[in-house]
DNA sequence: TATGAATGAGAATTCATTCAT
DNA sequence: GATGAATGAATTCTCATTCAT
């Protein structure tokens, strides 16, 4: 997993640096042990030590970079959804048009299907029991997520393109209950999807969201923008 | 809560019909508790005995009307879905149009946040958990779920007003992506929704979904269908 | 071991008597091993499991009776307490002189270590612990011991055979001191003390206590008071 | 603190005198974080880190100068109680009569309570801990400490100030009992003890174990000998 | 020597489930 | 059927100790 490969890849010239970056390696084997062992099991089945011997380090050692079992899920999927922030927003370009941004974002989402497995099942899991069971938290990831999403329809609606009677933070929620539920059949099912069937999977989401259900819709007629 | 008075009301001849009828009344106790409960605190972090307690029973009756907690999640789960799609199948009548069911399908899903909090609580978070951990479990009740909505769309398509482009199963599942997910917001908001706020949110959506996210579309043009 | 033989023995009518009967049982039964394991090898190196294995219960038992094993301690503690207590209440009466009632406390105090060794031994051992680590705790019990003894020397003072210029808490705490100490002796030594020995002790605790280290104190002229 | 200064101060020719300095040095910095860690927390209650890092020294390093947790217990204790025989010993001088130096033994005694408060708490708290449950551990200072007393008893005994009938050695015992349990309270109380508090206290102390609890005894007379 | 990250054995506690009443 | 006390397997987390650097 390349997750987390290219940050804080310039740690600097003061400290310890190999320490920084052991560390550092440490707890990313640790983030990606977890990714792997909740999506398998859901968080309330996986156990620490399942964690540790995936990550390949002592029971303990989970304890010296967490506070506690529910630290680590936070921290897991701080970490993740930042990752899978970057990503989009590195997706989203001034040159291109907020609905061609848009289609690279749908797109974008379901590919996590392929290219990060894991990473897809835990999200569309275990985001749900985070929010909602684990005390005090409040999900900023999720919520620059939806910001994210809410100011490409924004561009939209700026520019035209978008109906702007709805109102884009709903329309960025719902388009995540698409993106997401569709997400989840695709990786409940038994086979890794293709790269071609994400592809019509995103085809039929983008007809269904930017040109709706109705007949005669003008979206219909550009399919392939 | 009415759910689950009217099955096995033909209990037929043998045995003793008030004893029957007691032994339904406590089974359904205890599916109202266990809904109250894992939609409070999760089913993982629900004890057996807090479902007791708030049923008026002894922990160990539980065991006397379901297997073991699992098995209380997936009855619940059946129970409360059954009842959910009888309401929907019943809201869906030949004399309306296929357009007319299916606003009226969503108004009704997310209706539920209203008048059944506690069960759109359980539904929306749990859902997912039973889906993917209890081994085993085909997920009957929710699969109808899906049929029933896409039946409507089919109609909608045979009909002609709806597009017939678009898979019907997969623009099903896409638009329970949408209500779960608005119908969580909904659920997770401090205070109850008024159902007026409920019919605010069902109009974008609707919006959203028939018309589509892009301007111009004839869905605009005909908000109170 | 009696300690607890007589107390609650009229349980009354109403309620279950035996029901009651059955739980004072065996909170008695663990209270009892307590008492043992913690007086073998004190509070921190006993083990929950090793209490329950000598009260005959599973480890989950203790906590139906107990909400963790530093509450054990305390209520261990606090149980033996007040049953040492109402033993040397009992001990002191109205007809006897102040001087006699002391010496009887004394010599009762002592007789713990053949009477009730494991008791003796864990008070001995585990008092300040209690009293000083254990969070909150206000060693009630430990504050009325100190009471009676001081209103036993009180008394005597008041009879005007204990001398007046010394404050009878201060002179209760050195007692105990005193008792506690030699108690600690006799109850490390290897073998249990017989009864004459206790005697041979308490004889010259009274000696030293009442007449005081000094040559020529009156005290040396009626030893066997 | 100066406890342990003039202890090794010959290392003799050998080595490098520096480098052994050091060593000590270190090794008395650890033992007098230990009296204060494990005077706050107790032994028990006392992480090895906390000692470590109040010494201002690695984790690892106690390692280097102490076989385990254990024995630093036992080598602080041994290395405190050593200090204070020392300064008893001293205290002790063939000039003044037995009767002088047995009231400056217990003033000094109880002088610790300001002088070294966290020695004080150290003792009274752990000494019974480290006799009974440390294994194989013959308390060899304590015996020492209990020597000295008894031996300015004995010379009292001899001089025919002190009662000959009272076996010096449980004499000793009792009187340390009375020391340490006021000692106790001292340092239980939320507050510093004043030097005049303290001796108040002596005087009492003196008191009572002198003259007697009975009235009309000649220690009356001569509180301030 | 000194460090402190890593280890992993060990312990307290929880809670689903059973079963004698 | 109903009860709820008792069980004990299972799990999280701690912390003394080690050892590569």
């Amino acid at each position: 997993m390349s997750v987390a490969e290219d940050r804080e890849e310039a740690s600097g010239g003061e400290g310890t640096p190999t320490r920084e970056r052991a560390r550092h390696d440490k707890r990313e084997r640790i983030l990606a042990a977890a990714v792997k062992v909740f999506a398998e099991r859901g968080f309330y089945n996986a156990k620490v030590s399942q964690v540790a011997s995936e990550a390949g380090v002592a029971d303990g050692t989970i304890y010296l970079y967490f506070k506690n079992k529910d630290d680590l899920l936070i921290e897991t999927f701080e970490d993740r959804m930042q990752w899978i922030n970057e990503r989009l927003r590195e997706g989203i370009v001034e040159e291109r048009s907020a609905l061609e941004n848009l289609r690279h974002f749908m797109r974008m989402h379901l590919l996590l299907a392929v290219h990060a497995r894991d990473l897809a099942e835990f999200i569309t899991v275990e985001l749900r029991q985070s929010s909602k069971f684990v005390k005090e938290y409040k999900n900023t990831k999720f919520i620059e997520y939806l910001n994210i999403l809410a100011s490409v329809i924004i561009r939209g609606q700026e520019e035209g393109v978008l109906r702007p009677d709805i109102d884009a933070r709903l329309a960025a929620r719902a388009l995540f209950g698409v993106l997401d539920e569709v997400m989840l059949t695709l990786v409940l099912a038994r086979k890794q999807p293709t790269e071609e069937q994400i592809d019509q999977h995103a085809a039929q989401v983008e007809q269904l969201i930017l040109g709706g259900l109705l007949a005669g819709n003008p979206a219909q007629a550009a399919p392939g923008v």
